[in-house]
DNA sequence: ATTCCAACCTGATAGC
DNA sequence: TGCTATCAGGTTGGAA
């Protein structure tokens, strides 16, 4: 679910709930996300006064200074909201309140996220450059091109090792913007294709942004809303729909094991 | 070193 | 209605 445009939305709606209250009570109900939670995490969050929140990759960073970061990952179906948790608390793992105003629930129907508290910038592997930051370049994706030759072009966009924050969805959105079919190997990518490509990925991440995201089952932002971008797709789970921009077909494949689509004219 | 793929887990949906 | 099979936003570890 979640990708850099999500992610970001929600850091942004629970920053000014959270911004220096004192943490007061955290309880975690269950423990066995991706990773097992660390059984003093409560102990070790009680008593911090939030002093940020951040996102980096697809990583929500809470700021609980002393130079350490409560890190979330919402994984494909985690929520992190501001409020009092539902009555019914399924899949409700962490409920934290503060010393003011309103608390905060960790949701995730299928654990694949992850939580932990950590110096800043550890404990997070390794994660590659953001695609909304100076780095990202046509010249960046070049270079990375030298040592992906034989990989889809649509796999390289989705390792976080070498650029975080895009998933599923957007990986085959940009291609749709770039005409460039996910399936293309990455050595066979023109120059100007990768220029197209540069401009293309935070173009769509931002204008996902824009709209609060993309919510397909499970995502809503921190304020329990759910996003808008998911009206906008023009490729994404439309195979046999018309595209928008020629009128063929969008078509489906399997690349690197995901769910990929695009159009056989627009895309080449 | 790079690339591929199964695995983790629950729930929604499609097909019979 | 109900059962089964398949698929889903992500990451990872191990094999090829």
């Amino acid at each position: 679910m979640p990708e850099l445009p999500e992610v970001e939305t929600v850091c942004r709606t629970i920053r000014p709930h959270l911004v220096g209250r004192r943490i007061e009570r955290v309880e975690v109900r269950e423990r066995r996300l991706r990773r097992p939670v660390d059984p003093d995490l409560a102990a070790r969050l009680t008593g911090r006064v939030i002093a940020d929140v951040r996102r980096r990759a697809k990583y929500v960073l809470i700021d609980v200074g002393e130079g350490e970061d409560w890190a979330v990952h919402l994984g494909m179906s985690g929520r992190l909201c501001v409020g009092d948790p539902p009555s019914d608390l399924s899949h409700v793992h962490v409920v934290v309140s503060f010393d003011r105003g309103p608390g905060l629930y960790y949701r995730d129907p299928r654990r694949f996220g992850l939580m932990i508290l950590a110096k800043e910038g550890e404990g997070l592997g390794e994660l590659g450059v953001e695609p909304l930051g100076e780095h990202f370049s046509a010249e960046l994706l070049w270079r990375l091109r030298k040592r992906h030759r034989r990989l889809a072009v649509k796999s390289l966009l989705m390792d976080a090792r070498r650029i975080v924050g895009v998933g599923n969805i957007y990986a085959n959105e940009a291609l749709f913007e770039a005409g460039i079919r996910p399936g293309r190997r990455y050595g066979r990518v023109t120059r100007a294709e990768v220029e197209r490509l540069a401009e293309a990925v935070p173009a769509v991440l931002r204008r996902a942004i824009e709209s609060g995201g993309s919510s397909l089952l499970d995502y809503r932002d921190g304020e329990g809303r759910e996003g808008g971008f998911q009206g906008s797709f023009r490729v994404y789970d439309r195979v046999g729909e018309p595209c928008q921009a020629c009128g063929a077909l969008i078509r489906g494949r399997i690349v690197g094991g995901r769910g990929s689509y695009y159009c056989p004219r627009c895309q080449s």
